[in-house]
RNA sequence: GCCCCUGUAGCUCAGUUGGUUAGAGCAACCGACUCAUAAUCGGUAGGUCGAGUGUUCGAGUCACUCCGGGGGCACCA
C-alpha cells in the first residue's frame, strides 16, 4: 500500500433524526460507514466521518411542545443520547455536529441565494389545510378524517388504508387537525420551489457516469423518465428550521438544510483541525466524497442533492451507496414481536462488537435487506470469533507464558503458511474497499481455519512432554500467535476493541494494515485474558423482552388484537370441520351461585336443550341474554364444572371483563342450523 | 393497480459471460484429541436450486406465468 496515493476522502452516514433513539436498523448503516471508515484510515489515507443529528421540522417542533420544552432542549437532549448510543457502538465519527448550528445556517443560505440568483427557485402559491386553531399549515399526516371515498373513520390526509383511495387533506370528511383536535382550514399560501428540471441533463449524464450501484441508478433513471417535478423546499411558520433569508415567515423544509449539514458538519470540522473545505466541496479538489443511506432516501441524495449541489457552485458525491433494510428473523421489526430494539437496549445486554461483526458477516455492496436471525447471531459470534479466532491465542498463549517467559521465538517455523496469510491482504482490503464486507469476513474465517488445523497438526500439547520436541513449541506458538497478530489485523475495521485487547496481548503497538507481513519475534507477550465471551442465549433473550416492555411503557406504541394475540397458525380445512357449531336460543340465564365469573344458560338447540357455563358475568346481566339467539360449539366434550355439567360453549370475543361480546347471528336464523 | 428487488441444504449465504456428479460456514451425526472460553481436528449425512411452462445439444444461471418475502410509484417528497 505503501506505493499508492495517499487518498482524500470525506464520507457520512445519513442524519439520524433528533425525535427518537437509535435502533438496531440505523446501527446498520453506521457500523457499515464506520467499518469502511477504519479500513480507509488503516490504510493510511485521509478520511474523514462527519456526521449529525438532523434537527429541523414538524415532528421535533410539536414533540418539544409536547414536553413543554424548547426545541433547543430537546435535540440538545436527543443529541447527547444518540452521541452516547454510537460512542458504545465504537462508530467513531470525526465530528458530530447538528443540522442546527451556525455553519448550516450559513451554508443553507448561501445555497439557496445562488440558487436563486441563477434562477433555479420558483415562487407560487399553494392551498393546504391550516389549524386555525394553532395557526399553523398541517402536513398530511397532522390530519385525520373520514375517507371521502369509503367512508372508513380515522385516516390519514394523504391515503385511505382500507380502500387505498389517495386524496387531498381538504377533500376528508370531517377533518381534525392531529395537533389542535380543530377542523382545518383551507388556506393559500406562497411556497419556494427548486427547479429540479433545470438539471435534467446534467443528472442523466451524472446518473450514467457509474457513481451509482446498478440497482440505485436504475431506478432514480425510472424517476427521470417522468417530468422531474418542481421542489418545494419551504414551509410556513410556525416552523422549526431556518428562515429564508429573502422570505420572512417562510422556512427552509427540513430535507433542503438536512444534506447541508454533511457540509457543515465538516465545516465545523475543518476550523478545528485546519482543513481545507473547498478541497472536499469545490468541483476539482482532488479528493473523493461519499454517502452511505439507506434506501429510503435515495431520492434525496441521488436526485435532489446532486442537483441542489450543482446549482450552487459546489462538487457532486463520487458515491452514494445505498443498504438495505434490517430485518429480525426474516420479518419487519416488530414492537409487538420484541424484535424492535433500541441500540441502548442491546447494549444493556451485549457487547457491540458481536453486532458488528455479525452486520459484517452479512453485509454486501447491494441495496438487498439484511436480516438478524437471533440463533445465527449468536452461533455465529461464538464459533467465528470465540471458537476460531480467539481460541488461536488463547491456545498458545498458555504454552509461551509458562514454558518459555512469554518469549517469542527468533523465526517463524511455518513461514510459507504465514506468507500465505498475509498474502490474502490485497484480496481482503479489495473486499473491504469494495464494501463486500461479508466476502472479506468468509476469507479470514477460512485462514483462522487454516490457523487452527497447523495447531492441530503439530499438536504442542504432545511435543511439549517429550524432551527432544520441547523447544519446538515455542515455535510453533509463536506461529499461531503471529498467524492471530494478521487475522486480527484484518478483522480490526469490524472489531476495534478485539484489536486493541490483542494489541495489549500482544505487547506491540497498533496494528496497521501495511506491517502484518512482519512477525512479531523474539518477542515478550503479556498474560493472556479472554478477549471476548460468548454470547448466552438468556442475554438475547432479555433484549427482546426489554423490547416487549419498551412496547408497554411507550404512548404511542402500536397495539391492537392482531398485536396482542397474533392470528393463529394454519388449519386445514378438516380441522375447521370438526368444529360444530351451532345457533342456539338462549332461554334461559341465570346467577350461579357462589360464581364469580359464569352464568348458567340453557340454550335451545330447535329441539335439543343444552346446559352451559359461560364466562361472560362480567359483561352480562341474566336478563339482558335471555330470547337471544348466538352461536356454540355443540360437539364439545361435555365438561365437569364446579357447578354442575357444561354441555357446550358459547362464542364471545373481546379481551375479558366488560369487554366481552357474545356474538349474534343476523336475522332469519334459526335454532339448531349449523354454522359453516 | 403498475413497477423493481428477492426466494439455492435445518440456519446464514456463495454460485463468474447458461456447460461435466450444485459449493462454504454454522447446526446434526460418527470418530479423534485435550493446549484452548465443552473450544479444535477428521469424516458422514443433508438440496426435484419457490412452483410450472418455454428457449437451448445443455438452465440454479435466459424468457413467460403463478406463489411467498421486501420495497417503490399511484401528483408526498
Amino acid at each position: 500500500m505503501s506505493n499508492t496515493e495517499r487518498r482524500r476522502i470525506l464520507v457520512t452516514s445519513a442524519l439520524p433524526y433528533a425525535n427518537g433513539p437509535i435502533h438496531l436498523g440505523h446501527l446498520v448503516e453506521y457500523i457499515q460507514t464506520d467499518i469502511w471508515v477504519r479500513f480507509q484510515k488503516m490504510q493510511g489515507h485521509e478520511c474523514y466521518y462527519v456526521c449529525a443529528d438532523d434537527a429541523h421540522g414538524t415532528p421535533i417542533m410539536l414533540r418539544a411542545k409536547q414536553e413543554g420544552i424548547e426545541p433547543e432542549q430537546l435535540i440538545k437532549r436527543i443529541s447527547e443520547e444518540h452521541q452516547a448510543d454510537f460512542s458504545e457502538f465504537l462508530i467513531d465519527f470525526d465530528n458530530y455536529y447538528s443540522t442546527h448550528s451556525d455553519e448550516n445556517k450559513t451554508l443553507s443560505a448561501g445555497i439557496y441565494t445562488a440558487l436563486r440568483d441563477a434562477g433555479h427557485i420558483n415562487k407560487r402559491s399553494i392551498h393546504q389545510a391550516y389549524d386555525p386553531v394553532e395557526n399553523m399549515f398541517l402536513p398530511d399526516r397532522f390530519v385525520k378524517g373520514t375517507c371521502p371515498k369509503c367512508g372508513t373513520d380515522d385516516q390519514y390526509g394523504d391515503n385511505c388504508e382500507a380502500c387505498g383511495t389517495t386524496y387531498d387533506a381538504t377533500e376528508l370528511k370531517n377533518a381534525v387537525s392531529v395537533i389542535s383536535g380543530a377542523t382545518p382550514i383551507e388556506k393559500a399560501s406562497d411556497h419556494y420551489f427548486f427547479k429540479l428540471a433545470d438539471f435534467t441533463d446534467m443528472l442523466n449524464s451524472w446518473l450514467n457516469e457509474g457513481h451509482l450501484q446498478e440497482e440505485t441508478a436504475n431506478k432514480v433513471k425510472e424517476w427521470m423518465q417522468d417530468e422531474l417535478r418542481e421542489w418545494d423546499i419551504s414551509r410556513d411558520a410556525p416552523y422549526w428550521g431556518f428562515e429564508i433569508p429573502d422570505a420572512p415567515g417562510k422556512y427552509f423544509y427540513v430535507w433542503l438544510d438536512a444534506p447541508i449539514g454533511y457540509m457543515a458538519s465538516f465545516k465545523n470540522l475543518c476550523d478545528k483541525n485546519n482543513i481545507e473545505f473547498d478541497d472536499f466541496w469545490k468541483p476539482g479538489g482532488n479528493t473523493e466524497l461519499y454517502h452511505f443511506i439507506g434506501k429510503d432516501i435515495v431520492r434525496f441524495h441521488a436526485l435532489f442533492w446532486p442537483a441542489v449541489l450543482t446549482g450552487s457552485g459546489y462538487r457532486t458525491p463520487d458515491n452514494i451507496f445505498v443498504h438495505g433494510f434490517l430485518t429480525v428473523d426474516g420479518q419487519k421489526m416488530s414492537k409487538s414481536r420484541g424484535t424492535f430494539i433500541m441500540a441502548r437496549t442491546y447494549l444493556e445486554q451485549l457487547q457491540p462488537e458481536y453486532l458488528r461483526y455479525y452486520f459484517a458477516a452479512k453485509l454486501s455492496n447491494g441495496v438487498d435487506d439484511i436480516d438478524l436471525n437471533l440463533e445465527d447471531f449468536m452461533q455465529r459470534v461464538n464459533s467465528d470469533i470465540v471458537g476460531k479466532v480467539v481460541n488461536i491465542a488463547s491456545r498458545c498463549a498458555g504454552f509461551i507464558k509458562k514454558k518459555f517467559n512469554g518469549q517469542l521465538s527468533a523465526e517463524l517455523p511455518a513461514p510459507d503458511l504465514f506468507k500465505e496469510m498475509t498474502d490474502a491482504s490485497e484480496k481482503i482490503a479489495g473486499l473491504f474497499e469494495s464494501r463486500k464486507y461479508n466476502q472479506a469476513i468468509r476469507e479470514i474465517m477460512a485462514l483462522a481455519d487454516k490457523a487452527n488445523q497447523y495447531i492441530d497438526d503439530e499438536a504442542p500439547w504432545v511435543k511439549i512432554k517429550n524432551e527432544d520436541t520441547v523447544a519446538e513449541v515455542q515455535a510453533i506458538c509463536t506461529q499461531g500467535i503471529n498467524m492471530f497478530r494478521v487475522l486480527v489485523a484484518y478483522l480490526k475495521p469490524v472489531m476495534p476493541a478485539l484489536a486493541e485487547g490483542s494489541e495489549a496481548f500482544l505487547n506491540c503497538d497498533a496494528i496497521n494494515w501495511s506491517d502484518i507481513s512482519k512477525p512479531l519475534l523474539s518477542h515478550e507477550i503479556s498474560q493472556f485474558k479472554p478477549l471476548m465471551t460468548r454470547i448466552e442465549k438468556e442475554k438475547i433473550d432479555a433484549i427482546i423482552e426489554a423490547s416487549r416492555q419498551n412496547l408497554s411503557t411507550q404512548a404511542a406504541a402500536i397495539s391492537g388484537p392482531l398485536a396482542d394475540d397474533p392470528i393463529s397458525d394454519e388449519i386445514e380445512f378438516d380441522d375447521f370441520a370438526k368444529v360444530d357449531l351451532r345457533i342456539a336460543r338462549i332461554i334461559k340465564a341465570e346467577h350461579v351461585k357462589g360464581a364469580d365469573k359464569l352464568l348458567q344458560l340453557t340454550l335451545d338447540l330447535g329441539g335439543a336443550t343444552r346446559n352451559v357455563f359461560a364466562g361472560i358475568k362480567s359483561a352480562y346481566a341474566p336478563e339482558e341474554l335471555e330470547g337471544k339467539l348466538t352461536v356454540m360449539v355443540a360437539n364439545l366434550k361435555p365438561r365437569k364444572m364446579r357447578f354442575g355439567m357444561s354441555e357446550g360453549m358459547v362464542l364471545a370475543a373481546g379481551p375479558g371483563g366488560k369487554d366481552l361480546w357474545i356474538l349474534n347471528p343476523d336475522d332469519g336464523a334459526q335454532p339448531g342450523m349449523k354454522v359453516k
